[in-house]
DNA sequence: ATCTGTTTTAAACAAGTGTTTAATATTTGT
DNA sequence: ACAAATATTAAACACTTGTTTAAAACAGAT
């Protein structure tokens, strides 16, 4: 088993540290996820905080990789972001903590911080916000700051997977029901958002 | 210094708890925080998680009471709706921290959801929701549930106080810079939800 | 089989955790 | 002024934390 409990480990991490985050969740409990020994954690990764360090630079990769891939595609600019914003709630889907745990480390832990740089490289190398920029002055689209069109987008898409426990509970409904209710609002995101984006494309 | 102490400790409690979470701080932190010994923090509050059980509370009393005080109120729904993001946006940016706050309790804390049960009493017997739907069922308001409508609401005033640290980072802005994004994006927040709520309104 | 380097373990370390205790200081009522 | 009640403190409790150490188990090569 030997590049397994390394793997191990990782795998462990990512769960524990994604569903508690890294200041609730100890080095023990990570190493009892992966059915290894506390020793081993420091043994491969050095500190706990390194190995925090390593698992949030992947997250932060696979949390903005498809928004990067989308806008980098050769699509036309409504089908990217109807196309964009259905990718993200699939994802989400099947990662509804992502968001809470991004956000929150980014707000609370400032070491996060670091770990995100190569992750920035990534969105700026892709050439994502010249290209909206570009689109934007050919005209047709609303005239808004690229700042504010990422948060439309955001918003709309992650909120209501962060928000799930709260919305549960005031609304009274149970898991499925709310379920149900995240893929229509897929829907709505898609129109809300084009329709504000392009108002004249009313018909 | 009589109740001088136990208001401090709960002030003191309110601004680490909403900082770093129930999970990531410690009693003594408080104690220091409030200037008085840790052994007091108990003497008034038994224990942690009962200070932590009541700060909660009160959090959340403050995060629902606008939204429902605008809507027992009197005005026209896209009066209501106009102001309700409007003064959300207000309060976000005296406390941009207590959403993340909020969410992630609810998420991480199975203990929170206990101190929400008298927070939902407060919004139930507003009749907030029953007003939203016979509001519906007369007529011009798009056909879709409240869960939803709570959802389009939310999603576009919380989640861009809750990402700030995010979009700073990923955009390059400043502090300043962004509080403007943020005021500027309260318009647009009011126009594309009525908008979408209201298609029937366009000129 | 023996040596070599790597992997895994149990045990220990100091520091920090929530909570309690017992003694001291302060306020209150008389 | 004194006594009772309350507020505050330092110290200790058992426990968990991240990290290190030194010994053990394991692997592959000669």
């Amino acid at each position: 088993m030997n590049q397994n409990a390394e793997e191990k480990i990782k795998q462990a991490a990512l769960r524990v540290f994604i569903q508690k985050g890294s200041a609730n969740c100890s080095s023990r409990e990570i190493a009892r996820e992966a059915g290894m020994n506390v020793a081993l954690v420091n043994y491969y990764f050095r500190s706990k905080s390194k190995l925090f360090a390593l698992i949030f630079e992947t997250v932060m990769q696979d949390f903005l990789k498809s928004m990067v891939q989308v806008f980098s595609s050769d699509l036309p600019i409504r089908e990217k972001i109807k196309i964009l914003i259905e990718r993200e709630f699939e994802f989400l889907g099947q990662h509804p903590d992502i968001p809470n745990f991004v956000l929150n480390e980014l707000a609370r832990n400032p070491e996060a911080m670091q770990g995100i740089l190569p992750v920035l490289n990534m969105v700026n190398e892709s050439g994502v916000f010249d290209e909206a920029r570009k689109l934007q002055e050919r005209g047709d689209m609303r005239q808004m700051d690229i700042v504010q069109i990422t948060l439309l987008i955001m918003s709309n898409c992650q909120y209501p997977f962060m928000a799930q426990p709260l919305m549960k509970v005031i609304h009274g409904v149970s898991n499925e029901t709310y379920k149900k209710h995240l893929t229509a609002h897929k829907t709505h995101a898609v129109n809300m958002v084009l329709g504000y984006l392009f108002p004249n494309d009313q018909l």
